[in-house]
DNA sequence: TTGAAAGCGATACCAA
DNA sequence: TTGGTATCGCTTTCAA
């Protein structure tokens, strides 16, 4: 790596401290550290030398002898739009900032935005700028689960782990959420009923599906592929397969979509086609976000304690980065459906 | 600082490295850094056991002699809220990641959401965590750049700096801008031209307002502080300052509002006021982003472009980190404004 | 081309 | 309570 000549930092050492102070760099050292072992005029002396020096330890130098950098990273790793456009993100870091926070961690957000950055995000990583690792929205064929346990980083998810990789991570309980949503449905007298369903190398993606197809099957309705569409976890992804479901079977009389997102991109395209909502076809999205509150009409939803999850997610990361047993830990939350106007009783036939 | 016994990291060094390679220290270094002056052979052997043993160069201890550590932190001192639901900050960054990847720079996102944690965050990065720092949308009480200027970090603006400080920055020409927009009112024929400044803090929102003032006064037109309303850069910030300028002087008949979310906000005062747009009063943004062609009806605005600063920031702090001259550079782009539905020459009285 | 060894700045152990 | 010093993992002269 480059580094031209001597191009050290401004440079105030804790030797300089020490000398100024008239004591030893042990000395200083303990100061800084607040140990107790100092006595009150020796601390007053090197807290002044540190005032004067304007002195700030070394990060580095630090790192290298604690094995200890005092902070974590959360990686998203999508193509870029998503984690501005989808509100799932901002709510999941309040929840987790504020754990870290507390607990004097600097908290680092990398986004990286192709193959390539990931890689580079992957190796700087692994070189140990992080105590820890917290991510969200990981896709299955995401190489980066492996490689930051090889480097034994500490990792914790954000929604179940794809098969095969065991990490500690926190989840909704996305399965028995999409089948409450169903189960509203068929409430409603719905019998014709779709799903808008996510990428089918996420975890939330197929969890959602597979619950949609459970209560399905368990309301006796037949199953139907033609009842089911994948999308991006996005307003055009969920427009899109609408317009294929539409397409497909006329007679559609009921929607549950993998996400508030997707669901207003349904809405769109319902209305373009001159259904109406709930009346002719009542719709259930995922997540209780903003996004369900503003369209029209206000979605019916799953709802899902974001904030929580990420509380819980940095919680488990914080944990495992002090004990480093390399436990596998998990929590699951509970979802409930919130119903607002674009579900209803279908009117008597 | 903490740090448990002998944590070590996973532990695949240099000296591993080399012992199995059979070849010194100083070599094995020679291959990792692609140093020219290693026989093939050597080369080769150095590689598979970089390979078997899965080595991982420690960034601290490189830090700790190279002065560098081969990442840029991006800092958004924000609120929170603003940073996902304003579309400039996913344009900036988008423009100023592609300049750090062909770099090789990892960037990392830091957004202290209270002073608490802008506290800590400044900690951070005059530590030696990063090589240089990119910031945007700063207040003018702002320590950091006071404090990273000490610490001798490379640090450019997104945004001309307060006053009193001198630092090197990127920026739109806003008060000529600005000028554009009240140009463009009057040449709708509009007499009555309010604004929607944004906070008196923030350079942005005083030279918007500024080239307001100017626009206004080459026109012949009264100046009047009953039409100039501060808000937050948001939607709901923008509506209540249109609430209020509306109470304030009935007769209104053009806003320049000095972001496309403020003027998005007035947009729905007006309407709720029953005032038609643009027949009864025409409205100007301000950033010509996707913001503005989702209201109804689509905003006339004053582009900006953002990519292009994010990229020309990125390359400013990049040339910082390399020389380490201190030298105080500046950008200023053109700005232009963007005619859509929400202004329109006034209908003959 | 290769190796030996001197740091980089801070922590933590062991004596005093 | 204090100081001396080995050590962390790597880069980089300086000799060989």
């Amino acid at each position: 790596m480059v580094g031209s000549k001597r191009d050290r930092r401004s440079g105030v050492t804790l030797e300089m401290v020490a000398l100024r102070a008239g004591v030893s760099r042990a000395t200083a050292s303990r100061v800084v550290n607040c140990s107790p072992r100092v006595s009150a005029q020796i601390r007053l002396d090197v807290e002044r030398a540190i005032a004067d020096l304007g002195y700030v330890p070394n990060r580095a130098a630090r790192t290298l002898v604690t094995g200890r950098t005092g902070s974590i990273a959360v990686v998203i790793t999508e193509p870029s739009g998503r984690l501005f456009s989808d509100p799932f993100f901002p709510r999941l870091l309040r929840g987790a900032s504020g754990v870290f926070s507390a607990r004097d961690l600097q908290l680092v957000l990398l986004m990286p935005s192709s193959r390539e950055e990931a890689e580079r995000t992957g190796g700087y990583l692994t070189a140990g700028h992080v105590d820890g690792v917290l991510t969200a929205s990981l896709h299955g064929n995401d190489p980066l689960p492996a490689r930051l346990f090889k480097a034994d980083v500490p990792l914790v998810l954000v929604g179940r782990p794809p098969r095969g990789i065991s990490v500690s991570y926190v989840d909704v309980d996305n399965r028995q959420g999409a089948r409450s949503a169903v189960e509203h449905l068929v409430a409603c007298g719905r019998r014709v009923i779709c799903t808008i369903a996510g990428p089918a190398d996420m975890a939330v993606g197929i969890d959602r599906l597979a619950g949609y197809r459970e209560a399905i099957a368990e309301a006796g309705l037949p199953v139907d592929r033609r009842l089911e569409a994948y999308g991006e976890f996005t307003q055009e992804g969920g427009a899109a397969a609408m317009a294929r479901l539409l397409a497909a079977r006329a007679d559609i009389d009921g929607v549950f979509a993998a996400s508030d997102l997707m669901a207003a991109g349904a809405l769109s395209v319902l209305a373009e086609a001159g259904r109406r909502v709930p009346a002719d076809v009542s719709v259930v999205g995922f997540d209780d976000s903003l996004v369900a509150t503003s369209t029209s009409p206000q979605l019916t939803s799953v709802n899902q304690p974001i904030e929580e999850m990420g509380q819980e997610a940095a919680r488990l990361l914080v944990e495992a980065v002090d004990d480093r047993s390399r436990a596998i830990r998990s929590v699951t939350l509970a979802t409930s459906v919130v119903e607002r106007a674009s579900s209803a009783r279908r009117s008597s036939p």
